[in-house]
DNA sequence: CTGTTATCAGGAATGGTTACTAATAATACA
DNA sequence: TGTATTATTAGTAACCATTCCTGATAACAG
């Protein structure tokens, strides 16, 4: 399973250079509209699969819907919630909290709130318990799907 | 706009227990799986509504993409963003995080990763300059486009 | 009961993304 | 500098989750 080594073609170059130009954060259609402007006649699809491209080649970075689907939970009370990046299932932490970490976090936002912050929302990712079981998961797969969440963050850290 | 005052059906009530029922966080493709068991000529449509209405009278709540579409980041330095619950935009934050707010969340999570948790992500909502700019607009709008992703999960603070 | 009308089932439409295919062009190397 | 290999392209169809539309149904105020 080598790696077929990948070419440089203009429109991933042009590609490339819309999405670093400007500091903004521009969903596929708006990459699309700007590069058109220079290649009128490139396809959404190209454009598509560059932005993957190159998002696991590590020049640009992807912010998004880890999933894209809805989940919808019946328990109203405040708490947090783990993604397993094995399947998707979305459990509540086991372990509730630190208080004192959670409430420097909204010290801090407070701060930010004159600056147009009033929310924020941390989320986890990791492995179920039905996941952890399959072993060799982390060593081989989980690098794989996740070149988008896993470290793509700012605070995410491996281990 | 006086809200009109909503029935409570038997499809809505069946809906409600089965999200309530078990402890986890179903899709609405799985809800509507559950719900057919009871009620077999349910419609897709019909169990999107419901959930709809459920979270936004408060009995459940929604997890999932507050804005459908993935974005990209010519900038892969790591750094906090902030959505704007306004417009969608999404925004670098000018203010750098706390660096000892930040570290002491990763002291914590390591805690956790002996539990499968092995990533995280932390993000931010508020309004944009422009958005702020139109006054009125926190009173007006902000109570209803966010009733997914204001108050719902954890951490989320009101000012 | 009965009339009003919120809600329903079913199906079509939408938006974002991915998959497919024959034609093209980037690169290794002769 | 050709030429062969094959990654990549444009165009289009398929996909998936979600929303919208319709005439029929049923919740509930009076
Ligand atoms: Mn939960
Ligand atoms: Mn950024
Ligand atoms: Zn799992
Ligand atoms: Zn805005």
């Amino acid at each position: 399973m080598e790696q077929k080594r990948q070419r440089m073609t203009h429109q991933r170059s042009v590609i490339l250079e819309e999405v670093q130009r400007c500091q903004d954060h521009p969903t596929a259609d708006e990459v699309y509209e700007r590069v058109r402007k220079r290649l009128p006649r490139i396809s959404m699809g190209t454009v598509y699969r560059n932005l993957d491209v190159l998002v696991s080649s590590g020049l640009i970075r992807k912010l998004g819907p880890d999933f894209p689907q809805m989940r919808f939970d019946g328990d109203t009370r405040d708490h947090y919630h783990m993604t397993c990046i094995g399947c998707g299932c979305v459990e509540d932490m086991g372990i509730p909290p630190q208080d004192d970490t959670v409430s420097q976090l909204e010290t801090a936002l407070g701060k930010l709130t004159k600056h147009g912050v009033f929310g924020h929302r941390l989320e986890f990712f990791g492995l179920c318990p039905d996941c952890r079981e399959k072993k060799g998961y982390l060593l081989e797969e989980v690098q794989e799907i996740p070149s988008s969440e896993e470290e793509q963050e700012h605070g995410a850290e491996g281990e």
